[in-house]
DNA sequence: GTCACATCGTCGT
DNA sequence: CGATGTGAC
């Protein structure tokens, strides 16, 4: 059950996060939460125990997430549970059966909808789906853990050691374990609520001198939790009023002062009461976790250094023998009856993971990431504690075993990596530092010559010898003999839409992300990058500082914006009204339907619809949006039409939308791109492409288009060029997609001319821009075909979008407008309005 | 204002 | 599991 009303009460420890805030960290991860969310998906197959992966499939689009932000996951499962929880767990089996009972009835009724509802009700999740999804990471080499009681406490034992910096989980209870941040309601597309324990003391309202994070966990046990009922009438704001008040440092002494203190006459606080308090109390500070370095049980606290009596963790569990302790710590057996259903071990060498492989996934992915089943984890990888992407973190290439691709951006960089050597720098990215001269000495060449000539030089690689020189590190030495920003790789098949796998793989090898270098070296410089662009007309980062105050932080949380022409209206991915819920079929179709789809199948039928060279369109979506939002019918994605003539060739086009003169919010992506953060994007890309490689075309042109996006904002005054041959590769038929483009290059905005593009007068034109440096002048940046219907527009409101991040309506931002409060809400607002 | 309790949604398309 | 609404005190 959790503390009750406590994310609501912790809203001033609270701030809205994403998870490229989290990059280079290693996570621990409340695998129940989203195996529970899951299982809604196949609920009725999975309570009448017909075989599905629906639910397993969901976790894992949420590891892609995580593995698609530099974040390296442990997925931490609950294991036996505690004999404080036993009446709790025997209530919950109640209710199912019951549920089941009914739905059974309601099924014979014919009343198939309601039984739907009963049959949800009803699903548990098992240690079978549990150890399901655990042998999907396990081919992946993401690491799991089964706690030996509780996830809760393991998840705050590997914080509490520094394996994890943050935890992810919807329970609450997770901050009275003494964890030091937690992110809750994190969805799909990278955003959640982080609550961090050094604020707690702003969501108590006390002085941090006065505050102990006992006195929180007091409060919270007082208030009901997990393990111990509240005295009636007592909630969290009487229980925060007494622990605030009490002087007393005995608790027991304390506890029997709570009538007096909160005026509660007919308060009786029994020695009972008292007692299992305490027991509360223990349970939370001393549960038996399993440490996965040491490969034993230990608990959570030591019970000696806090002063506790053994006596009181009586129900925060018992201690089984070393192998099987491992043998559960690794899911190889039933928690419960301890029965052993599987045998891998991290030391067996024919236990390695062979890549991940999944009805969707029709691409391996084998993570780089350090196991923490590896001898010596800790000691080999305890820069993990200060996140660095470079050596331990990054996911270098999740598809294969090929060479690192560069890390993408870590902010992380600003503070912590500034005074390293240009050498190290270049060497931690991959990149031999006897790759640069010759690309330095071009982009110089050409800079002297004009700027009509950087047409031909990616621009992205002129901000890289910028932010060389602003480094003013020691000469480079001799020739290379690959440029590594070269633009080499041919992306393009030349049929437009169908590329075979070899064509595939080469789009996603490293050597293939030239657009990754476009502000790899910003991150380790940003002061510089900002000083290069304010002074220098050619920009190729959406860096935007909005406050003007210089804060890097901020800038991180670049908002690129989609506006309307007068800025009016604001809309967010997040006051998208989410798509009208199609009429259920019937439970009957979806218990006896043995049928399975074939979505390859599906897919592969649209991209061939779809190849039609009078509507080429490019999704803006993010990867993580697509994610949300795939198929030519979902409401959320974003057209952008290229004009046919033009023989754009740069991929596969999903088919138009059948109802072309709508618009519908532009989501994310876009908007949402991580500054400078090209790597990312392509990698999300890449981790996307794992689900469906028949996805790869488009998803690399939104990427592209991204970057053409940027590349158009390099170019000073009206200028039509051939953007895409600047980065796609030579040889390959692929041109600008849209005819004439002007940019203003002093408001970084890019405007497409609308005229250039195909709709036929019958979609709608949608304007970003990108603000910077606080301008609060909102310039087209880009116009792009929007088909999704207008009508969904008046259903966002903020309320709601505030509601979805568990923020209270009142919240409001002192310092800014509501403009950009809102922004900085959301880190990636964007602002739109339709014509 | 505070608390207790009941009810609903969680996915997917 | 949290969010939300309602009613009692």
């Amino acid at each position: 059950m959790g503390i009750t009303g406590l994310i609501p009460f912790l809203e001033k420890a609270s701030s809205k996060c994403h998870l490229r805030d989290l990059r280079g960290q290693c996570v621990a991860i409340d695998s129940y939460c989203w195996l529970h969310k899951g299982a809604f998906s196949c609920a009725d197959k999975l309570v009448r125990g017909e075989p599905t992966d629906l639910h397993i499939q969901y976790c894992l689009k949420y590891v892609n997430v995580l593995l698609s932000h530099d974040i390296k996951p442990i997925l931490v499962f609950d294991g036996r549970h505690l004999p404080a929880k036993a009446m709790t767990e025997a209530k919950r089996r109640e209710s199912r059966d019951s549920s089941r009972k009914r739905a059974a009835e309601l099924l014979r009724e014919g009343r198939t909808e309601e039984a739907r509802s009963f049959l949800r009700r009803c699903v548990d999740i098992t240690h079978e789906m549990a150890l399901q999804l655990i042998q999907e990471c396990r081919k992946r080499n993401v690491d799991c853990v089964v706690a030996p009681y509780e996830a809760d406490a393991q998840l705050a034992y590997l914080n509490k050691k520094g394996i994890a910096q943050t935890v992810i989980t919807e329970d609450s209870d997770l901050m009275l374990f003494g964890c030091s941040q937690v992110l809750f309601k994190l969805d799909l597309t990278g955003t959640g609520l982080l609550i961090r324990s050094d604020k707690l003391h702003l969501a108590m309202g006390c002085k941090e001198q006065k505050y102990t994070f006992d006195k929180f966990r007091y409060m919270c046990i007082l208030s009901g939790c997990d393990y111990l009922d509240s005295l009636p009438g007592i909630g969290l704001a009487k229980a925060r009023k007494f622990v605030l008040t009490t002087e007393e440092t005995d608790i027991k002494r304390a506890l029997a002062k709570i009538p007096a203190y909160l005026n509660m006459r007919n308060l009786v606080v029994s020695e009972e009461y008292k007692i299992e308090f305490l027991k509360a109390d223990a349970t939370f500070k001393h549960m038996i976790v399993y440490d996965p370095t040491e490969r034993k049980q230990t608990r959570l606290n030591d019970p000696e250094e806090l002063g506790t009596d053994l006596e009181y963790c009586s129900n925060a569990g018992s201690f089984i023998d070393e192998e099987m302790a491992m043998d559960l710590a690794l899911g190889n057996v039933n928690p419960f009856s301890l029965k052993k259903l599987d045998n891998w071990h991290p030391d067996n060498q024919s236990c390695r993971p062979t890549g991940g492989q999944t009805s969707s996934w029709n691409q391996s992915a084998i993570t780089k990431h350090p196991s923490i089943w590896k001898p010596n984890y800790q000691q080999k990888h305890r820069s993990q504690v200060k996140p660095d992407v470079r050596e331990d973190l990054a996911i270098r290439n999740i598809f294969t075993l090929q060479e690192p691709k560069r890390p993408a951006p870590n902010p992380e960089f600003e503070t912590t990596e500034r005074d390293e050597s240009i050498d190290d720098v270049l060497q931690a990215y991959g990149i031999k530092q006897t790759d640069q001269p010759p690309l330095k000495k071009l982009c110089l060449t050409l800079a002297n010559q004009g700027q009509q000539q950087l047409s031909s030089i990616n621009s992205v690689d002129f901000q890289l010898l910028n932010d060389m020189e602003c480094l003013e590190r020691s000469p480079l030495k001799s020739q290379s003999r690959r440029n590594p920003f070269q633009i080499t790789s041919t992306s393009i098949s030349s049929n437009g839409n169908r590329r075979t796998t070899g064509e595939r793989n080469a789009l996603l090898s490293p050597t293939k992300l030239t657009s990754d270098n476009t502000s790899l070296l910003n991150n380790v410089s940003p002061v510089k990058r900002n000083e290069f662009n304010s002074s220098k007309p050619l920009q190729t980062t959406q860096t935007t500082n909005l406050g003007g105050s210089g804060k890097f932080d901020k800038l991180s949380r670049f908002k690129r914006t989609i506006v309307s022409k007068d800025g009016q209206k604001v809309i967010s991915r997040f006051f998208s009204s989410s798509s009208s819920h199609s009429a259920n079929k019937s439970l009957d179709d979806a218990v006896s339907s043995t049928e399975a789809i074939d979505n390859k199948a599906l897919d592969s039928t649209k991209l061939n619809e779809s190849n039609d060279p009078d509507a080429t369109t490019v999704y803006l979506l993010s990867p993580e949006a697509k994610l949300h939002h795939r198929g030519d019918k979902t409401p959320k994605k974003q057209l952008f039409h290229h004009n046919p003539q033009q023989n754009d060739e740069v991929c596969s086009p999903p088919p138009p939308s059948k109802k072309e003169s709508a618009v519908e919010p532009v989501d994310s992506g876009f908007v949402d791109e991580p500054e400078g953060g090209f790597s990312s994007s392509q990698k999300e890309n890449e981790t996307t492409n794992l689900e469906n490689g028949t996805e790869s075309n488009k998803k690399s042109k939104s990427s592209r288009l991204q970057l053409f996006a940027r590349k158009e904002s390099s170019q000073l005054g009206t200028k039509s060029l051939d953007l895409t041959d600047n980065f796609e590769t030579q040889g390959h038929k692929e041109t600008s997609p849209v005819g004439s483009s002007t940019t203003s290059l002093q408001d970084d905005v890019i405007e497409i001319d609308e005229d250039s593009m195909p709709d036929n007068g019958t979609g709608k034109n949608i304007e970003s821009e990108f603000t910077r440096q606080g301008h609060s002048r909102e310039q087209p940046l880009l116009k792009a075909t929007a088909t999704q219907p207008q009508q969904k527009l008046p259903k966002c409101t903020a309320s709601a979008s505030c509601r979805r991040l568990g923020l209270s309506k009142n919240k409001k931002s002192a310092d800014i407008g509501p403009t950009q409060s809102k922004l900085s809400m959301f880190g990636f607002q964007k602002k739109m309005q339709l014509k």
